[in-house]
DNA sequence: AAATATTTGTCCGTATGTATC
DNA sequence: TGATACATACGGACAAATATT
């Protein structure tokens, strides 16, 4: 199954770019290469390589001054907001527990929601997905699972803005491999909770259920990363 | 009080494609002009004009092809963050009311946070900006203090990815004038209830204010809307 | 302080590939 | 099969802003 079509040229530039970024830990303020240094490492023309980083800039990622250069922007929310829908968080032990955090005030403000509009439907494919769970060789089809399982939940609740949202953070936490500190039976039995609540119609058992899906990944995540 | 650095041009073309699709109403799947006709309409080069469009593209709201031209996307939530955090949300009644009860949801979850964390200093602070709200003469004035105000409220949670968040849904909001149904009277009782409750320490006061805060303006905004 | 080099901003022209009729 | 419409990509040129000497 290849892809047939192919990425434009000014996409993969924008996606070196933001490698670039990463990989090289820039911070704020640092400078990226000039515009005809990058063409020649690049081995694009200019206007290629223009729609790419004025895409990045747009959004308030970078700015470009002449006769200066083009600079990482400052880390404000906005810079943030940027970063979040763009998958271009930094490895900041900060972002990953406040993002958690606020998955986690989300996830439990929509409970009393997803509770009451499940279907039964819904539940047994919750199921399903939790005996494929069991099945899973790569790290790359457990969050496919994941997503799957968690977008079951919230569809019934219909809120496409909490949806970008948890979707968001979720990248945040792809980034660090949150959940791989679990083992596989751990993760298994803690969507097992949460499908087996929702089918008992035990709301304080959904709620537990909920608290420990995030409470135990999350401590043990933020130990693992400040030693 | 004059902006001194001056717009460059392709940044000036992606606000005006933005108010194109925004004025319009564009629908997912509707075509916007080709590149010609838009070069000759905005009167730039192509290089400029396209460097705006490749933003758009790549940020996943449009989509450009050889032979057919520039389409809008299809709906779905990686549109909507890109619209959320580009202001570029459509005239929904659902997104309005979707989006205020994920901020319901994240200030109500955070409100235990705030009220422990706040100090007597900042509460005094938001005092002060209650009192510069009642000499209030334009709606843009309101809405920096009410940014400030809240600002405060969260300053010592210290969760950026709450409040790029909450800055986000903020813009949603504002493009509806959520806010503009409650006479000036209301608005400054209901964040002089907030304040109060917090001075007092008064925990579920500042619970009640929160959610009369958001309550009355999100049920009449959506009466209004549904009209 | 002035001249020069550097770097981005903006424009133009041209050739190519792709979809539609 | 062509003819047309459209975006993709390249290269060159000069202007404007900033830094350097």
């Amino acid at each position: 199954m290849k892809n047939l079509a192919p990425k434009k040229l000014y996409r993969k530039v924008y996606d070196e770019l933001k490698d670039y970024i990463i990989d090289n830990h820039l911070k704020p303020g640092d400078k990226l290469p000039t515009e005809m240094e990058m063409t020649k490492t690049l081995g694009v023309s200019r206007n290629v390589l223009r729609e790419a980083i004025k895409t990045f800039e747009i959004i308030g990622v970078l700015t470009s001054k002449p006769g200066v250069g083009i600079i990482l922007n400052k880390f404000d929310s906005n810079f943030l907001s940027s970063c979040m829908f763009l998958n271009l968080i930094e490895d900041d032990v900060n972002l990953v527990e406040q993002s958690l955090e606020v998955r986690k005030v989300l996830e439990v403000g929509f409970a009393r929601k997803v509770f009451n509009s499940i279907t039964d439907d819904q539940i047994n494919s919750l199921f399903e997905i939790i005996d494929d769970m069991d099945k899973i060789v790569s790290e790359k089809e457990y969050y496919e699972m994941d997503e799957k399982f968690h977008t079951i939940l919230y569809k019934n609740v219909s809120n496409l803005v909490l949806a970008a949202i948890i979707e968001s953070t979720w990248e945040v936490d792809k980034g660090y491999n949150i959940d791989i500190i679990d083992s596989q039976e751990i993760r298994v039995k803690k969507h097992q909770m949460i499908a087996q609540a929702l089918k008992d119609h035990d709301y304080i058992g959904y709620l537990d259920a909920l608290d420990y899906h995030f409470y135990y990944s999350y401590k043990k995540k933020i130990e693992q990363l400040n030693k």
